[in-house]
DNA sequence: GCATCATATGTACGAGTGTACACATCGTGC
DNA sequence: GCACGATGTGTACACTCGTACATATGATGC
């Protein structure tokens, strides 16, 4: 035993040799820090802190961080749209689908505030990466289509767009929309 | 005349000395470099490039980058808060505000959508940073108003956030709207 | 003309970045 | 046991960034 005091990382890296979700919580990491930092501020080295991970860790499970972005981007959309999917494939009838929208709402606005940004944040980087755009594309799809469920394609679509505007201006506003405005709001548009 | 073949700076930018509107070019120039690259390629040497002038210019004419970032998105804000105000300022009723209404979202959307870009790019900005958080507040205040000379409060807080919800689902689509659609739209929300 | 000073410019520096890569470590098949 | 290949790690390098600052330039008042 030569290694009375080893001066190199603290024991709670070390033992993390060899584990095998480790890419899965890079890429959970990455989400963290693009919600809390901003894409801009998501790098290697802010991942692996945060993650508690060495640096060279990221070289080795992603090939550039684009790369990185893009799974972390990926993943938000598809666990964004599951939800969405399953309360709506929950409701029994077209009034039932429409508190399970409001409800989602609700839950978007009082939430951690966490997914909204990272929506946001994936359709600005969307506006410049082909990828992310197509990412993106497949979620509006699937929300549509989970929407059409209950509604006919046109009446999807502009539910879906008052949906994100309802969400995005609230967010953004000092005051935010109560759920009952919300309820409001939606019950007026679909009436 | 010793000046025959000066290696120094292009012409072009040496005849530049002293012009007193350097300043309001940088901000025009830097909104340029948001709306095609995004804020987190919006540096001083980007901006000086773009604006064709040294980078010690910049640091002469705003003490930090923040500074330029933060005009920008004012005057941004500004100017389209103005031609909202004054389209729905010029509709003589309720139906010609409605026009108005939908003429504004269809020249975002056929438009150059570079005000478009601008406009989520300040979202993301505004998530973390109070000044421009500030700034997008006195933006979605104005609208507010504008429409508020047409509508009451609750339906002008609706509309608002409807139209955001059509101009940014139907610019991150690959089959946009058209204008016969978002004006389907706005009416079924007002009938 | 000339002194003065706001305006304008070029260059340098320290900090932080993405990525490459040589080296260390350990599970696995024999 | 042990060789070997997959997995993990530390460090170095070239680059870009924001900003500071010494210097140059020219408009302005006299």
């Amino acid at each position: 035993m030569s290694d009375a005091t080893p001066p190199r990382p603290p024991a709670a890296r070390r033992s993390r040799r060899h584990d095998p979700g480790r890419r899965d919580r890079l890429i959970d990491a990455a989400l963290t820090v693009i919600a809390e930092r901003g894409v801009a501020a998501t790098t290697h080295r802010e991942i692996a802190r945060v993650a508690d991970v060495p640096l060279g860790s990221m070289t080795y499970h992603f090939t550039s961080l684009e790369e990185v972005l893009a799974e972390a981007f990926t993943r938000h959309a598809e666990s964004v749209a599951r939800v969405f999917d399953e309360r709506l494939s929950a409701a029994p009838d077209r009034e039932a689908a429409i508190e399970a929208v409001i409800a989602l709402v609700a839950d978007d606005l009082l939430g951690s505030r966490h997914d909204l940004v990272l929506s946001v944040e994936l359709y600005v980087a969307a506006a410049r990466n082909p990828t992310l755009r197509a990412v993106t594309q497949a979620w509006m799809t699937r929300s549509r289509h989970a929407l059409e469920r209950h509604f006919d394609a046109t009446t999807a679509r502009e539910l879906d767009a008052l949906i994100e505007g309802l969400v995005l201006h609230s967010a953004l506003s000092t005051d935010p929309m109560t759920p009952e405005q919300i309820r409001h709001a939606v019950h007026r548009f679909l009436r």
